[in-house]
DNA sequence: ATGAAAGCGCTAACAG
DNA sequence: CTGTTAGCGCTTTCAT
């Protein structure tokens, strides 16, 4: 037997009244007399009746649901933005329906059709490593689907959307470095044709030139993990070139240098110190602790929520898209003290 | 407007054809002429006609969705059990709702509540640590809905579960400790209320008595975590009590103790072994690498989620429940070598 | 081979 | 104050 669930004709079968007086009742709505709505609500607990939302979201064309479409959840930014989403969505009465592109562009296409088959009222995006093509997000708006882009947006599409600063946040750490004394800071990058990759190194040679400091070029190495920043830090060390700080791409990049750095009996962070860039809850962790930037993931999701939620529950549909830019703070650590 | 959608009616009218038709043809039935099939199966191309799973779901009182109750997501064991259940529902055409408890019984019967009002198929519950009152539990199930149950289980509810082996895993991580020559072994432990606390310390008192030698309760010690760790740690070697191994109770334990015994000059592994008992991705980048147990949350989600599905699609309702332990097996890293 | 009608559970005019 | 009716989008007998 499929789901023996109570509806309101059973309530209104049991009761001899009508099933759309039961619904006025459950409703407290006022036409219903005191007693009736008694017994009905009396009855509707003792049976432990619940409405059925797969009918009201028919009835009302309107799931009070939205879905996120997302790259990976096992990453802790990601897992901490579906945290403040699910907060904000909970706290409206909306349920959330997650889709894992996996940074798969197939994946994403058929996240994207599902969530329009479930009739979700909104969703949330991230867009995915290897999506080049983005007609099926042309295809939600074109059927009235609110749309709100987090983190990872589509070039050229208007639409609302929250984004971190990785310019100005590399800027400020690279800043930092330099008000602390340092004079002669590396740079650990990301590839340059990923946007967070140029922006966070433009932003360091930003720093550099207004404070009048060299850009370095032997300086600056592309290195964006763990095992690539060993490699590359026993490198720079051996061609005896001096530096007294370093500003990497990635928490992990800066561990692997700040590790091999130790082992060669070099003291971090008095003869080099050393900024992150927050992918994880690494920093906490290292000897010494690891300044870095905090990328708010938690508050990127409920602001990417409250977005999507005024989008959806505005009268007025046409009210101009909006770009929200969230400063990523650097939080001070043992690294560069 | 709210969603203008096509709808099965938009393409009868087009067609000049009945409903039924289009329904038919749509799926490809028998009945219907190649003709119609092919002219209407081009206009749904054309208008991109997106079936409504809405009402499919009232329709079939099937939703093809299941729930998944999880403590939070942040922790990097719980995503990953999160994306194991996603592969394998996607797989299967199955959505997947999320609700966070936060570690909450009130939020963890809201959680139930809101489940059962989206008339999910089935749901994927780990209990929160608040939860003493499993009546929600008892309520799903009396309304048939079928529940597994992943790694935080409800003792005495007879239903599919699928749990790790803590108190084996504990006992093969000291073994290897014991395997590698360690003969004084210290266990750093979780609190004795919580089941993994205790089957871990029983575990690994377990190996000891195995393999004769002495339980020594000063080398016991309850902390639970990095900064707990540092303190304790400290403490014990104060004492000047000798021991040449120690196995933790989770990775941020064992790495806080042996960044505080790295500081007295103490070599690791060679004067000190250390297992942790993995909860993320710091294994890989302390100094030396940490030998662990891997709790294998992306499997367990899998597995749970096969369960699920196969209760959801039974035709037989009544086979007996099933409990799947997971071999939670050892990393061995650099920390014990 | 196709259509008409009923119904999944609920709500909201409209009618008394 | 309450009941009747229609309809949300779809499937599925039952006719034809």
């Amino acid at each position: 037997m499929k789901s023996g669930l109570i509806t309101i004709k059973d309530l209104a079968r049991e009761l001899k009244i009508s099933a759309s007086t039961v619904s006025r009742a459950l409703k407290d709505h006022p036409d219903i007399s005191a007693e009736t709505k008694r017994a009905v609500n009396e009855l509707a607990k003792k049976l432990n009746y619940q409405p059925n939302a797969v009918a009201l979201s028919l009835k009302q064309r309107r799931s009070n649901t939205i879905g996120i479409i997302i790259p990976e959840i096992v990453h802790y930014f990601f897992s901490s933005v579906i945290s403040g989403i699910e907060d904000v969505a909970y706290d409206a009465g909306f349920n959330v329906i997650i889709c894992q592109s996996n940074e798969k562009y197939e994946r994403e296409v058929a996240n994207a059709k599902t969530l329009l088959a479930s009739r979700v009222d909104g969703i949330l995006v991230s867009v995915s490593k290897e999506t080049e093509d983005f007609s099926h997000f042309y295809n939600l708006r074109n059927n009235n689907i609110p749309l709100v882009f987090y983190d990872r947006i589509v070039p050229g599409l208007e639409a609302d959307q929250v984004i971190i600063d990785d310019f100005d946040a590399a800027y400020r750490a690279t800043r930092h470095l330099i008000d602390s004394g340092r004079q002669h800071i590396a740079h650990f990058a990301g590839p340059q044709k990923l946007l967070i990759g140029k922006q966070r190194k433009d932003g360091y040679i930003k720093a550099l030139k207004e404070a009048g400091l060299d850009v370095d070029e032997d300086l600056i190495i592309e290195a964006d993990s763990f095992e690539k920043a060993r490699l590359a830090i026993m490198k720079l060390l051996n061609t005896g070139k001096k530096f007294d700080g370093l500003f990497a791409t990635n928490d992990l990049t800066a561990i692997g240098a700040m590790q091999t750095i130790q082992k060669r009996g070099i003291k971090i962070p008095d003869e080099i110190a050393i900024v992150g860039f927050s992918d994880g809850r690494f920093s906490g962790i290292t000897d010494p602790t690891l300044t870095s930037v905090d990328q708010h993931g938690y508050e990127m999701g409920t602001i990417a929520t409250e977005m999507l939620l005024k989008r959806i529950t505005s009268e007025d549909d046409e009210y101009p898209f909006e770009t929200k830019v969230l400063d990523a703070n650097l939080i001070v650590r043992g690294s560069s003290l």
